[in-house]
RNA sequence: UCCGACAUAGCUCAGCGGUAGAGCGGGUGACUGUUAAUCACUAGGUCGUAGGUUCGAAUCCUACUGUCGGAGCCA
């Protein structure tokens, strides 16, 4: 039985058996305390070991992170901190673990554990991250699956790119070009994923992105997951709504099938955490445009260190005050200048009537503490204005011929986003490092 | 890529010109239905690397390497 379902149990067993890892043990003369840890929950289960039951005499070397296999009975214990214990009548060392063990009965900081990414999974810190990760992936599944999208997977070798979505990895096979053409891995998905929603209607992919951004800080990594839907017959206001409906529903996930792990980190991590989480649930985000944002911070009297100004990009800076200070919730900015984005987001109308403030429908949603969770668009799907658009970006629409021949024929309104999964792992569960929520976190040196 | 901080025992850190310290962890012993137990004793370090200044450098200076934080870019 794994110490969960032991753990849950609601009756006493007289026989059952855990295998785990020693977190500690206490001594007394004619029994130890043992407590293991086997990864499928945070609690560890309470062994007694009464001397002169078989295997005792291998309890000296039962010492933090040796492995056994435990057999007894399971009776509730007298103990204070522990509704069950477990009687054993019988234990069984699988593997010691010398005094060289790195891990100790008290906390280590997240640099040093960084060191060792093979064994850090023993720790209840990431042991719950990890847990986490598993549940809230599965509930990316269930989200789109029970909404009728296609999961699709789409290439992680790629030749085409994904303008502005940043640089690339090139693959080659030593000197040479395997594929006879320049070959990369994937920043998105997101080509490919409306080609496959051009045809499949409502599809997404959920899988690892690549990018060679010397980025050094504690929400980048050159290797992450991504979640990308893409929706045929969608408009931005679609897309938004899919959005905060994603984030809502992850929420809720958390919250109710990590509750114990999350309890973790709101005692260590983040006092307000669950708070903050449950208080979200209930809450409808905000939106505004980009124009109506830079209004916001231009009247907000705050001295930024970059200025604010029409026709650039949202600095931090600025996304952390509209989120943290003037809104205090998750909130989603849309309809930026067209000049700040790339060619196959959607032109507004006052792209076509004159304005000096065009448009796409892009938008961004920005959440407190980690800034950009998701962005996506509306992209274009008139023909001859993402021809255009391409030209004007100075790419060669002959190298985008199986995206612009989805506007040849049969084309449809279509949007999407991506959403970034470590870093809605941060937001879920306070960690506040990228590297910290990838078991293997690979970021530039 | 730019800016800044840091690098001392297994871990967390103190020492900031006069010959290396604490807590935790480890080891040994005692004690106890214990809860990251408690008490006593004990072993651990060319102070990131390479130069320089000085009678003398963990301490001051330079370079390099690494880590962390911030910015840009994005998810």
């Amino acid at each position: 039985m794994t110490a969960k379902q032991i753990l849950a149990s609601d009756t006493a067993h007289p026989e059952i058996t855990i295998g785990g890892w020693v977190r500690t043990r206490r001594d007394s003369k004619q029994f130890s305390f043992l407590e293991i840890n086997d990864g499928s929950c945070l609690a560890n289960v309470q062994v007694i070991a009464d001397s002169g039951i078989p295997g005792y005499d291998a309890v000296p070397q039962l010492t933090t992170g040796a492995s056994v296999e435990i057999t007894g009975k399971l009776v509730e214990s007298p103990g204070k901190n522990q509704k069950w214990e477990l009687h054993a009548a019988s234990l069984k060392l699988l593997g010691t673990a010398d005094d060289s063990y790195p891990l100790q009965k008290k906390g280590h900081g997240a640099e040093f554990l960084r060191t060792i990414p093979h064994l850090r999974s023993r720790t209840n810190l990431f042991g719950a991250v990890f847990r986490v990760r598993s549940k809230i992936s599965f509930a990316v599944h269930q989200f789109f699956q029970e909404r009728g999208f296609h999961h699709v997977h789409t290439p992680i070798i790629t030749t085409s790119d994904c303008e502005g979505a940043g640089e690339m990895f090139r693959i080659t096979a030593g000197e040479e070009e395997f594929f006879g053409a320049p070959a990369y891995l994937t920043v998105s998905g997101q080509l490919e994923g409306e080609t496959l929603a051009c045809g499949l209607g409502s599809i997404y992919t959920f899988g690892p992105t690549f990018r060679a951004e010397n980025s050094h800080t504690t929400r980048h990594a050159s290797e992450f997951w991504m979640v990308e839907p893409e929706v045929a017959f969608a408009d931005l206001e679609a897309d938004m709504t899919l959005a905060e409906d994603n984030v809502h529903y992850l929420i809720d996930y958390a919250l109710e099938h990590c509750a114990e792990d999350l309890a973790f980190f709101n005692k260590f991590l983040d006092k307000s955490l669950i708070e903050r989480l449950t208080k979200l649930s209930k809450t409808p985000f905000q939106r505004v445009t980009y124009t109506e944002a830079v209004d916001i911070l231009l009247k907000s009297g705050k001295k930024f260190d970059y200025p604010v100004e029409w026709g650039t990009n949202l600095q931090s800076e600025h996304e952390r005050f509209l989120t943290e200070e003037h809104f205090k919730t998750p909130v989603t900015v849309y309809n930026y200048p067209k000049k700040i984005k790339p060619f196959y987001m959607r032109q507004n109308d006052d792209c076509f009537d004159g304005s000096d403030r065009p448009t796409v429908a892009a938008m961004d949603l920005l959440v407190p503490g980690i800034g950009e969770l998701i962005g996506g668009s509306q992209r274009e799907e008139r023909g001859e204005i993402l021809d255009e658009a391409l030209r004007a970006h100075d790419l060669d629409p002959e190298a985008y011929k199986g995206y612009t021949d989805l506007r040849r024929y049969g084309t449809v309104p279509h949007a999407g986003y991506g959403l970034g999964f470590e870093r809605m792992l941060m937001f879920l569960t306070g960690v506040s490092n990228i590297r910290d929520v990838l078991p293997y976190p690979r970021t530039p040196a």
